[in-house]
RNA sequence: GACCUAUUAGCUCAGCUGGUAGAGCAACUCCCUUUUAAGGAGUGGGCCCAUGGUUCGAAUCCAUGAUGGGUCACCA
């Protein structure tokens, strides 16, 4: 049973008692107090009183909020309650309080973790901190469950993202994190409104899975008797929208993949993607930068944040560095190699990386990136003109056509946006899907995308020139926050599932006596594993009597 | 997926080379009318993650598994 710990049963039991004397411990009337700052704000005078005893008692306050640290000192108390904005002190002894119901009531059955309801007045207390003199106290919300340590508070990290309410009631800094990714989402999508974009919603279950490469998870229709998958990206939908005559549209929310979790995935994140008629690659970037620069004005940040052991600089405009370039420049791969499959190969196995030697060439270029440029962006940095085979979405370059006009941003090692201009020739999206398909087939690709005849359809009405581009919230905030795990940045990341403990069978019947020497005397005996037998405590005296016997 | 590491009271943690479990907070019973992680006296509370193995004896050693964390691999 869920409520059997003894902890509980005892909170259970004042439960009763509260409701014994008359007192309903959830009641449904309560209104919100003051906000626990605007109390000690509005206060803040009675510091500066020339009195005795600093107090106002002219004044009514109500605060409510959970209690988190109780005093008591005989016949009177300070506790401590919290509401969304802070900790504030109240006061309540014997003779303020009706006849009896600091004894019985407040005293007994009031503690921490419970939601109250105080009234009364301020005053300074002699160490200086404005606290409610309180003439009244209710129950708002009794907790039959304890709080953690009040000290160390919850540090587990496993029942901090498994239950996540109560890492919020214990630490106030991850509700930080989370008041700075709204506010981040809520800025987000306020640029791009005033830039005239319109946001949309598209479905979130496919039929057929596309716009990025991955698994994706299955679900049912049993009306229609269909599979449908959850998306892994709303691209193919939102550019649908631009052949149908929206021009600027934009779309923030949940993609799901089906792939391994660990601190930069989880297998359902939130993705911002736009798309931009009659624009093209390098004006995402611009906008981008601006949307940055949007970003760190509004939240007051420094253009230098520290990210762990290092320092990212924000400040625009970003670095822009060629796919192909970024291989030598950065990378260190000599130049001579980064155009050759076999060199590649070659170049790899020399260190230790085993490939699919029948890989094409730009995907085998993006095995030298992700190894050796990657991690090495720390600012922000575009890669530009991907090779156009790892890019199957995304518009070729006039000048060459082995070249996407395509850009990823990265910053601290990390991918945070893609970009393109958007690829509207129809035939050429066919022949491009079809080698994602030939990609599955050959290579055993599971994550090559799929043949879209629809989207193609779509296409072939004709799609103005367009550029489009995704951004991840989850790792952008990352950034923002200087948290290094997608965990901290979700409020409830996903688990694996809680194995259930298997109910504790009772002990089959053991014998009093001490396998070894026959001993009998219960309280000298001790039971060795379950259903093993028993044995004496006393070694020596167990194989004197063993010796004996014989 | 591989390797490393952790799992002990409600929480935070001790527990060495095997001898049968401890502290602080929290709870319970008292004392205490300006405390700040309040203080003082006392009491109760454990499937030591699970299952096997070694052993007279396992929280401790070994194996397997579960879950968490870390590193790497995979992955846009």
């Amino acid at each position: 049973m869920i409520f059997d710990n003894q902890y509980i049963q005892e909170r259970i039991k004042k439960t009763e008692k509260l409701r014994e004397e008359g007192i309903n411990p959830y009641p449904n009337q309560v209104k919100k107090g003051i906000p626990s700052k605007q109390f000690l704000r509005e206060n803040e005078d009675l510091l500066s009183m020339d009195a005795e005893v600093k107090k106002d008692e002219s004044r009514e306050y109500t605060l409510t909020g959970r209690i988190k640290f109780v005093r008591i000192m005989g016949k009177a108390a300070f506790a401590k309650i919290e509401d969304s904005e802070g900790l504030v002190q109240i006061y309540y002894s014997r003779d303020d309080l009706p006849e009896g119901y600091y004894n019985n009531i407040v005293k007994k059955l009031f503690e921490v973790g419970d939601i109250i309801e105080a009234k009364g007045f301020p005053f300074v207390t002699q160490t200086g901190e404005i606290t409610l003199h309180c003439k009244e106290i209710n129950i708002v919300s009794k907790a039959i469950s304890p709080l953690p340590e009040k000290f160390h508070g919850l540090q587990d990290p496993e029942l901090r993202y498994r239950q996540r309410y109560l890492d919020m009631i214990m630490n106030a800094e991850v509700k930080e994190t989370f008041i700075m990714r709204s506010r981040i989402v809520s800025l987000v999508r306020r640029f791009f409104e005033e830039k005239n974009f319109l946001e949309v919603e598209t479905p979130m279950m496919h039929p057929i899975p596309g716009g990025a490469n991955a698994r994706p998870f299955i679900t049912h229709h049993n009306a229609l008797d269909v599979e449908r998958y959850l998306r892994i990206a709303p691209e193919l939908y939102l550019k649908r929208l631009i052949v149908g005559g929206m021009e600027a549209v934009f779309e923030i929310n949940r993609n799901f993949r089906n792939e391994g979790m660990d601190h930069t995935h989880n297998p359902e994140f939130t993705m911002i993607e736009f798309y931009w008629a009659y624009h093209r690659y390098d004006d995402l970037m611009k906008i981008t930068e601006e949307l940055f620069d949007y970003l760190f004005d509004h939240l007051g940040l420094e253009r230098k944040l520290p990210y762990g052991e290092l320092e990212i600089d924000f400040s625009t405009p970003f670095a822009k560095v060629p796919y192909i370039d970024s291989l030598t420049t950065i990378g260190g791969v000599p130049a001579e190699i980064t155009n050759d499959r076999e060199k590649i190969v070659a170049y790899l196995k020399e260190h230790k990386i085993e490939v699919d030697p029948n890989l094409t060439l730009g995907y085998l270029q993006a095995e030298l990136f992700d190894e050796f440029v990657e991690g090495k962006l720390i600012n922000p940095t575009y890669i530009t003109d991907f090779p156009v085979d790892i890019s199957p979405l995304a518009r070729r370059s006039d000048e060459n056509p082995d070249i996407a006009e395509r850009f990823e941003l990265f910053m601290a090692g990390k991918e945070i946006a893609n970009g393109f201009s958007e690829l509207n020739d129809p035939i050429d999206q066919y022949e491009r899907f079809k080698g994602q398909v030939d990609a599955k087939e050959t290579t055993g690709d599971d994550e090559a995308m799929h043949m879209d005849t629809d989207y193609v359809k779509a296409l072939s009405y004709g799609m103005t020139p367009t550029a489009g581009e995704g951004i991840g919230i989850d790792r952008l905030v990352m950034m923002l926050t200087n948290q290094h795990s997608i965990r901290d940045v979700l409020l409830f990341p996903a688990m694996k599932p809680e194995v259930p403990r298997p109910e504790l069978q009772p002990l089959c019947d053991v014998e009093n006596l001490c396998k070894k020497c026959g001993h009998d005397v219960t309280e000298e005996l001790k039971p060795a594993k379950k259903g093993k037998g028993m044995f004496c405590i006393d070694v020596n005296a167990c194989k004197e009597r063993a010796a004996n016997k014989k």
